[in-house]
DNA sequence: TTCGAGATCTAGACACTGTCTAAATCGAGC
DNA sequence: GCTCGATTTAGACAGTGTCTAGATCTCGAA
């Protein structure tokens, strides 16, 4: 299969920003994003700055295929491996907690601070609560368990005007 | 009064040299889970029984698909997708509770006591925590939100000598 | 400038999980 | 025995996440 026209690739966005000419506003809205992925060892290319532009300014818990959906719209030829691949990293060092809801309903949430969760029954709509709304014991006497991370994931009802079922 | 466990009789399992001995022991131990199942409002055919009777009783936390290589044992043609609609219906009735650990890891708890799980990071295991090891708080003065149930996850590293990585 | 190494990205195949469908079978009541 | 509704079966299907081979990119060295 031949193909017509040159494809896009990776802009080259290690090091200088080479292709500055092309969008100062994208590039200037894009550096602070830039810095936090450099400052967590990871290299930012135009994929990974694209991805994390969404995901970690976003409040919408999106799963991996919204993120793949949204950012397309900036960078039309990202594959769905590269969108994958970038999640988890941001996972791994620690810029993006994944959230498992449901089977087949995983969740992204970039906020750091410490919080809970609620899970509405009907909607599956995922709600930030605050760590202060709760009061937990810091879990300890439990032997053999180094515990790293905890949270009280709570399932039940929103209550608004019209979802009643 | 008595139901015939295993109706249908398709292939003999390899190396089962008593299949009767087995049959006669799952039908007496059948009994209490026959009568969970009607106590429940649930019809307790074969496969049902043969699923409960693994799924209801175990501390493993088994997934779907464990639960079908187990009961398959004893019941050797029952299908997947009946072990999938049993475990559903189980939970569907409150005789089981499903937690969902990390994308593609499903898994299944017959502990109704209220309780609070730790995952180890390296093995994925799951360790149940007695309710009053941790102090929380009802959850409450959260508008607009009917909490039906809640639990604190903990994530970290079980210190036994072997899980090692 | 040219080259090569290593990092990154892409498309698609693949594996796994869970649901759905049509047809077969069961079992209770007539 | 017959019928009807509930249940089960096998396989198709759909969604999610991973993996692979090869292409492309960047950088530093020659």
């Amino acid at each position: 299969m031949q193909r017509p026209v040159a494809r896009r690739r990776a802009a080259p966005l290690r090091g200088a920003p080479s292709q500055a000419n092309l969008d100062l506003e994208m590039v200037a809205r894009a550096q602070p994003v830039i810095e936090r992925l450099r400052a967590a060892g990871i290299q930012p290319s135009a994929q990974r700055v694209a991805v994390a532009s969404y995901v970690l300014a976003t409040d919408e818990h999106p799963s991996a295929e919204r993120v793949w959906t949204v950012v397309k719209r900036t960078l039309p030829v990202i594959s769905r491996a590269t969108v994958y691949n970038t999640l988890n990293l941001l996972v791994r060092h620690g810029l993006l907690h994944e959230l498992v809801l449901a089977p087949g309903r995983t969740v992204f949430d970039p906020k750091l601070e410490r919080h809970h969760h609620f899970v509405d029954d009907d909607t599956g709509r995922i709600i930030d609560v605050p760590w202060d709304a709760i009061a937990v014991g810091e879990p300890r006497g439990l032997p053999g368990l180094a515990v790293r991370e905890y949270q009280v994931v709570m399932r039940g009802r929103q209550r608004t005007a019209r979802a009643r079922r």
